[in-house]
DNA sequence: TGCAAAGCAGAATATTTATTTCGTTTTGAC
DNA sequence: GTCAAAACGAAATAAATATTCTGCTTTGCA
């Protein structure tokens, strides 16, 4: 007679990505750190690993081959051939269910939120690559290079913004300060930028009068600005010396912040990429 | 000197799967019998073909393995694999294999910031499309007008998107609460949650501690939380009602916001249309 | 009808991919 | 701290899968 496993008894292994998804959820956090890694994956990207060999699944996981049948096993399969049957069923029947999808929404009237602002977003982003030098980026990361400090302003909608580009530069080491969002105190706050400092302001439509004040205030110290806007001929823009355009796309009068926020993190990491290249170089 | 084969010198073998398909129609009649077959079940069953061994499709056709690679070379491969690489792309819709992804995210140091995060960004959209069920959104729509305060936290990399969902709301007239960034005191926010009201909590890797505690708090007192995370077991997501996945793609180790700015927005803005169709109702 | 070229089936081989094994390291309880 | 159990990584082995090779058959043409 042979010894039952306690509690735990496995009930039969799973059949179907659901169910196998659901046992994954609530075994997780009783695997160890390994296995957890491989069980993440296969929620994460179930498509991806039906495809995929353990090998090129160690690749991308960095986790042994030997892992992943462990994991197998600890789960209730015989190996982990058994885990992608049910991924590789999953997706041949996805195919039909996501073609319904996309039939099922294109013929409601109205798009529903998720693929309109979606979709906006995207346009958006291309509109960026097509309409950004990559000259401007250089000059923008030039200049911050030669900043002695680093303000950043923004409000309302541009707040996310200037919240983000602020937190990526500080993570780079570079001396940065964020004004607060908070409004009738923030003009006081101009008389901390000064010589040789450098302001990045943000600001969408409906344009801050904050924040146009603080770009006023500073160009007429000579300190240099930065622009994130919408337009050219956007408040701000007109005193900037760098002007980056952004969110040009606008889906049932929300604009999408997308393409704002990834011209923010891509200034932010063209200036982390020259601090470390400079490092690297003077070695 | 060798017979050059005549006018149907192949073009480069396709690279993707419309391709294919169109290559196959048109050396259709002229391939011989056996191979005809091959051609056929490839055109009509790609997404069955993709996933089967040559073995399997020998047994499925009645035709000998052999004839499959004899069919590959035909049509300009190397072997069968080469095929079942272009099927499986197909399947997954991707555009270029994941093998290529890899390749090129590895040259990718040399491609330019703006073209990768752009690109990176427009795949997690794509990703957050396809993966975002519409019935999640109804539900956390439908939680969100019942609360009685709206609570939203997050912190570092996750503080443009709760500060951004939170102003959002406001506009929309929701009562709403934003849990201030700083860190020290969090903890002590906690308590201003009281019954009837939802968390909403956004989080992503490097997950910060004091998100999570807060969760744990909030949970604890039975109050609901809707999670923005970029994973179904990421720390706060086990403890939620309601899941919103984005942001799983990564270029060069920073991972785009874009999808989950766009995520919050698509929330957000739902809730204002839910709130708008009712009033629009009661007249 | 005879003959060469192409097509074909089946078995042999090469390659890729999954799984097992085993020594080492880590973890957790005392 | 010490020890035992569990987990882990790397390499060896087993299994599967793709590809090549060979001799036989069919096809097309004179």
């Amino acid at each position: 007679m042979t010894v039952l496993r306690e509690d735990l008894a496995d009930a039969p292994p799973p059949k179907t990505y659901p169910e196998l998804r659901s046992a994954l959820l609530a075994r997780y956090d009783a695997l160890p750190a390994q296995l957890k890694i491989v069980a993440q994956y296969l929620i994460d990207r179930p498509n991806d690993a039906a495809l995929m060999t353990i090998a090129s699944l160690s690749e991308a996981t960095g986790v042994q081959p030997s892992a992943f049948i462990r994991f197998s096993k600890a789960v209730g399969f015989k190996g982990f051939s058994e885990i992608q049957t049910i991924l590789r069923d999953n997706l041949s029947n996805r195919q039909v269910s996501y073609a319904e999808r996309v039939t099922r929404s294109s013929q409601s009237a109205s798009l529903a939120p998720l693929e309109r602002f979606t979709q906006s977003a995207i346009d958006s982003l291309n509109t960026l690559v097509e309409t950004t030098p990559p000259a401007n980026i250089d000059a923008g990361v030039k200049l911050l290079r030669s900043a002695r400090q680093i303000h950043v302003v923004g409000h309302r909608r541009s707040w996310p913004i200037a919240s983000y580009f602020a937190y990526m530069m500080a993570g780079f080491g570079a001396a940065t300060h964020l004004f607060s969002p908070t409004g009738p105190m923030a003009e006081a706050d101009a008389s901390i930028i000064g010589p040789g400092d450098v302001l990045v302001a943000v600001s969408f439509p409906r344009y801050s009068e904050e924040t146009a004040r603080i770009v006023e205030q500073t160009t007429g110290m000579k300190v240099p600005v930065i622009a994130i806007t919408n337009s050219r001929v956007a408040p701000i823009a007109r005193q900037a010396q760098i002007v980056f355009e952004a969110d040009q796309d606008e889906a049932a009068g929300f604009r999408s912040l997308a393409s704002a926020i990834v011209l923010a993190q891509i200034i932010a990491v063209s200036y982390g990429e020259a601090i470390a290249s400079e490092a690297t170089a003077k070695r």
